[in-house]
DNA sequence: CTTGATCCTCCAGTGGCTGGAGGGTGCACA
DNA sequence: TGTGCACCCTCCAGCCACTGGAGGATCAAG
């Protein structure tokens, strides 16, 4: 027998909530310990059951993770969002912020697409001891 | 008073090694504790002394380290760079499962910048309320 | 009443290091 | 010959963002 309370409304167990939201059960657990998610109530036998309001946390977090957001960055988005009243200043800092090391982060990766591309292209398919991806990672200069 | 043995010729202690090479005295140890670098002899009083052939095999885990390659990967690479009689069809397949990795992460990361950016742009720096960011964190649909 | 899915907590592991505590050692300079 | 400091040692905890497993309780359907 569940309490009235929990009963009564659209409450849904954690593996509803995780299918709804595409994010894993221990996931679920594992932010509610961090306390990005706030801990919900239970039953009597200790279940969680979870709101909407609760579904639209997680569908938050889960869009700003899927957007590359650390969780310290979402912990500072959520916060905002609790508080409409606050200029969006800093959440649009958050953004650029993250932007700027996504740019930089495509620069360093197409740097190494270059060498790579090098590396692998130069490589002719005999033994290792002519092998240019070997010898390229013996001699190679830091040019990243 | 030092083995003559180990102070006979160009050894030198982690330190150097570190400062030379470029990478940190705790991640050598690390790299000894999980067998990609061999243990090197030791002095009488348990210090690690490291010959040019250590710091050859160490500058190589670092230019592949520089090239994003994991240790499992490097860890192939230097087993096939041990014996170079054999062929490089299996250096040039990691090469190119690497690089072919690389590029996925750019067009992921791309994806992500066109969202940021369109994200950070909409934004015209009211209140919260009217912020598009976290606007867009709410009602984002998972195009990634 | 049974069966299988789901839930709970706790804990260990991933990758690739990084840094600190607490102690021993080597070397240069006075 | 002292002395002071840089260097070295081992062991262990922490970082991020989870992931998965053990071992047990509970729920819901047939």
């Amino acid at each position: 027998m569940t309490l009235p309370s929990l009963a009564a409304s659209g409450l849904r167990p954690i593996g509803k909530l995780a299918a709804a939201t595409g994010v894993k059960v221990p996931t679920i657990r594992f932010y509610e310990e961090i306390g990005l998610l706030p801990a919900p109530p239970r039953t009597a036998s200790d279940r969680r059951m979870y709101d909407d309001g609760a579904e639209r946390r997680l569908s938050f977090i889960r869009h700003a993770r899927q957007l590359g957001f650390d969780l310290n960055a979402i912990r500072s988005l959520l916060d905002l969002s609790d508080h409409p009243e606050r200029p969006c200043a800093q959440a649009n800092a958050i953004a650029e912020r993250h932007l700027a090391e996504v740019k930089q982060k495509i620069a360093q990766l197409k740097a190494l697409q270059r060498e790579l591309s090098r590396m692998t292209a130069e490589c002719a398919g005999g033994q290792v001891s002519a092998c240019k991806v070997i010898e390229a990672l013996h001699h190679h200069t830091t040019s990243l």
